[in-house]
RNA sequence: GGGCGGGUUCCAGAGCGGUCAAAUGGGGCAGACUGUAAAUCUGCUGGCUUAUGCCUUCGGAGGUUCGAAUCCUUCCCCGCCCA
């Protein structure tokens, strides 16, 4: 029942960046069927920023062909390090998390995630199991199996290095708490996005001291955020969050440059090598409109997360709003404990439109602020009388407030 | 421990006694245009009872000065080199 090692290779090297060492693979594979033994997949996750974004799916939809082909997965909470602190050495130190908080993010972790595969199946582990229980003995001892110079190949630290920019000494034992989880759970194979290549390499080494096979290691592409040019990334800003509601995800996904429709065709939509290569000729031949392709896409992403019904309404909406400059069909109706005549300028701060009246100042100088469909233009105006009044802030900021009288 | 160079507004990075809320780029927002929240172009980008006005901001605390991001003292932090 099982399907052969040949026929697993087909479906699981599918859209993977690079796979280390193939060969090594490919003989965990055969090795699995032979034996009827499940690989052992590991992925391991910072519960510091619950968050999952479309990006993350990449790795989770490969994640989730593993487990159908009836391999194990094994999910790394990396509770342990989130309470220490921060990883990455550019941002300023995050806070360490407290243990409610951590627990709090892992399960909503783990929520989104069953969002793409079935979580129930999945073994779960919190590396505070075992690295909490370390010495500092231990530690060393793991450290000293690894120099200096390798830790500089990794081009991160090799950057700041060079850029004579901080790295801290604790930044390189991170890498080296994430080999210590490869170990401990047996990973044959641990799954990650390209930017994980150095850590998911330097787990082997440390597999290897412990007299473990190494694992073979799947890395997957990382998704351009919305912007284009940075990887997706909560912090940056430029992702879509699983939980993005439709309309949201729609919008976010018809914001993206041009260039990435068939990348996010391929990786945030699943479609097959064969159906973007298909879109990239329309759109090269002239055949396929860009504006229609990305919307395909948009409807596309939406109706995976949302379902079909919700990927139609949001292109509708997105249309009303957009192409036609239309109202949604829903503005909320804020209160305004204000009695007339208010200044504008002060509506669109108590409604929460804007952040500052200095702000709104210079929306109303620019042009964007609208009451009632008209534009105003005059930093002085003022709604007079008591009632309902429709606001637009640029684009996509809307309200209907009301004033008592 | 010694020497040198640094810490500036969301980020990067100028400024080095007044003309500094602080160049420039990025980001963000708005406008025009359009095929979309693409691209391109334009404008804006600390706050306040719109005021040739006031307040807060240039690592922290003091000081000099009519006046400081700019000078001095001291403290904290970072990088490099030497030990």
């Amino acid at each position: 029942m099982m399907l052969s090692a040949r026929e697993q290779w087909r479906i699981l090297s599918d859209g993977v960046a690079e796979i280390l060492p193939e060969d090594e693979f490919l003989a965990k594979l055969e090795r699995s069927v032979q034996t009827g033994t499940p690989l052992r997949v590991k992925l391991g996750c910072d519960p510091s920023r619950p968050d999952l974004h479309i990006g993350h799916a990449v790795v989770l939809e490969k994640l989730r062909q593993f487990q159908e082909l009836g391999h194990r997965v094994i999910f790394i909470i990396g509770d342990f390090t989130a309470m220490i602190g921060d990883p990455s050495g550019r941002s300023k130190t995050r806070p360490a998390l407290t243990m409610e908080e951590t627990q709090e993010n892992a399960r909503s972790y783990l929520e989104q995630v069953g969002i793409v595969l079935d979580v129930s199946r999945a073994e779960i582990r919190h590396n505070s199991e075992w690295l909490a229980a370390m010495t500092f003995a231990d530690v060393i001892r793991v450290a000293s199996q690894v120099t200096v110079s390798q830790m500089l190949e990794r081009d991160d630290f090799h950057e700041r290095f060079e850029r004579e920019q901080p790295i801290a000494l604790h930044e390189f034992l991170y890498p080296l708490a994430q080999g210590i989880d490869s170990v401990q759970v047996r990973a044959d194979i641990e799954i990650g996005g390209t930017d994980q290549r150095f850590n998911f390499l330097l787990a082997r080494e440390l597999q290897k001291h412990a007299g473990q096979p190494p694992q073979a290691i799947v890395l997957m592409p990382l998704l351009e955020g919305t912007d284009g040019v940075q990887k997706m990334s909560k912090s940056l800003g430029n992702y879509i969050a699983l939980l993005d509601p439709p309309r949201e995800m729609f919008g976010k996904a018809m914001s993206i440059p041009d260039e990435l429709i068939v990348r996010y065709y391929r990786y945030a939509t699943f479609a097959s090598a064969d159906e973007a290569r298909a879109m990239e000729e329309g759109l090269r031949a002239g055949t396929l409109h860009p504006r229609d392709a990305k919307a395909l896409v948009a409807e596309r992403l939406v109706a995976r997360y949302h379902g079909e019904e919700a990927a139609r309404s949001a292109r509708e909406e997105f249309d009303r709003m957009f192409r036609h400059k239309q109202l949604p069909d829903q503005i909320e109706t804020i209160e305004l404990r204000l009695i007339p005549p208010v200044p504008l300028v002060e509506v669109l701060v108590a409604a929460g439109l804007v952040p500052s009246k200095s702000e709104a100042r210079r929306l109303i100088a620019g042009g964007g602020v609208y009451v009632e469909g008209e534009r105003i233009g005059d930093l002085h105006a003022t709604l007079g009388d008591a009632g309902e009044y429709v606001v637009k802030v640029g684009k996509r900021r809307f309200a209907r407030v009301r004033l008592q009288a």
